[in-house]
DNA sequence: CTCCAATTAGACCGAATGGTCTAGCGGACC
DNA sequence: GGTCCGCTAGACCATTCGGTCTAATTGGAG
């Protein structure tokens, strides 16, 4: 993997504060994290942590819809393609230590400059409850019923996510087809 | 309100705790808003700001139990009790300044003592799951069905709090009837 | 090779952090 | 009224925090 120095901050930024929060993890913590020196981090990031958690954020934002595009791309159904992405999500959590929340919210609700980093997350969550209605539209439901899924799908994670996280076990996530998706009419 | 000094500790620092994040909040602004010195919170909780953590997340437990009790109490099915336990929880959020996320998942997981923390909230999110389906019981859900209506209930208010948060709406919250509770068989 | 901008490197800083410690207040009890 | 003890009060401490600054290094252009 080629990393630059900048994109190798915003990653690891982004592990630290999906973990501990964005008081939780300092920068001394990162920058060791990382392997470089402060000077460099000030230098890609002229404002210091709130610019690096900016970035982190948008940087684990464009992942997870890289992630919802890959569930839903040869989905043959909304159901189908809403179940390989909890799977995904899943794997994902497993992968990063059992111990990560959601990037945005672990670090856009506690930093600095409140307001700005709250419709930041705002807009965040829209565009992934956006773009997972226009997957549900795609395979066939009409637009209505599909913004409506998309909302529920959207909350339902947070929740399985959270509760993974304290029963540091998966499970919590893989169980959310069987809770959702399948009870409903058609 | 008649609060000793070590309630009035415990309640400042939860409402601050669920604002900010264990990391985001410090103790001089604990301090600051209860208007008492350094002295009583060593002479209270011993361990300092750890234990007035633990104390913060058993009292908002306590809190959350009570009302998830008085939703039910007077209930005449699963749904009612369940749509006025929503409502109950979207009136807290706007009262409490549309700022506050989960108590448990704010205080507990951003914490030290990793572990002891993580698995207090796995325990106090376990409680109220099954305090919810004991409830489902009562008004006639057969066991097994009661508890993973309980699961739903608590998945969905966690996503459904997040949502509100970032949005600084608890329409967020209040919509979750809809969208959960009347769509399923039965 | 020379030069110059971009980047790395890390010493250094003031402020804020959580935590400790001693002094003294004030009510209860004899 | 004196003494004792639970609690309040806040000065003080070491450490860590995010942030600044200057010097060294690097790599490409001429």
């Amino acid at each position: 993997m080629e990393f630059t120095t900048r994109e190798k901050l915003a990653w690891t930024a982004a592990k630290l504060f999906q973990e501990k929060g964005y008081h939780g993890a300092g920068l001394a913590e990162i920058l060791k994290a990382t392997g470089l020196p402060k000077g460099s981090l000030y230098h890609h990031f002229p404002n210091g942590k709130s610019d690096l958690a900016l970035e982190a954020a948008a940087l684990a934002h464009r992942e997870t819809t890289r992630i919802i595009d890959d569930a839903f791309r040869d989905a043959s159904s909304y159901r189908d393609g809403a179940t390989t992405l909890f799977y995904k999500l899943a794997k994902l959590f497993d992968v990063m230590g059992k111990h990560t929340g959601c990037p945005i919210s672990n670090i856009l609700f506690a930093g600095p400059d409140h307001d700005a980093f709250r419709q930041k997350s705002a807009e965040y969550f829209q565009a992934w409850m956006n773009q997972i209605a226009d997957h549900a539209e795609k395979l066939g439901e009409p637009r209505a019923s599909a913004e409506t899924e998309a909302q529920r799908l959207f909350l339902v994670l947070q929740g399985g996510w959270t509760l993974a996280r304290a029963t540091e076990n998966s499970d919590a996530i893989r169980s959310l087809p069987a809770l959702f998706l399948f009870k409903n009419e058609d």
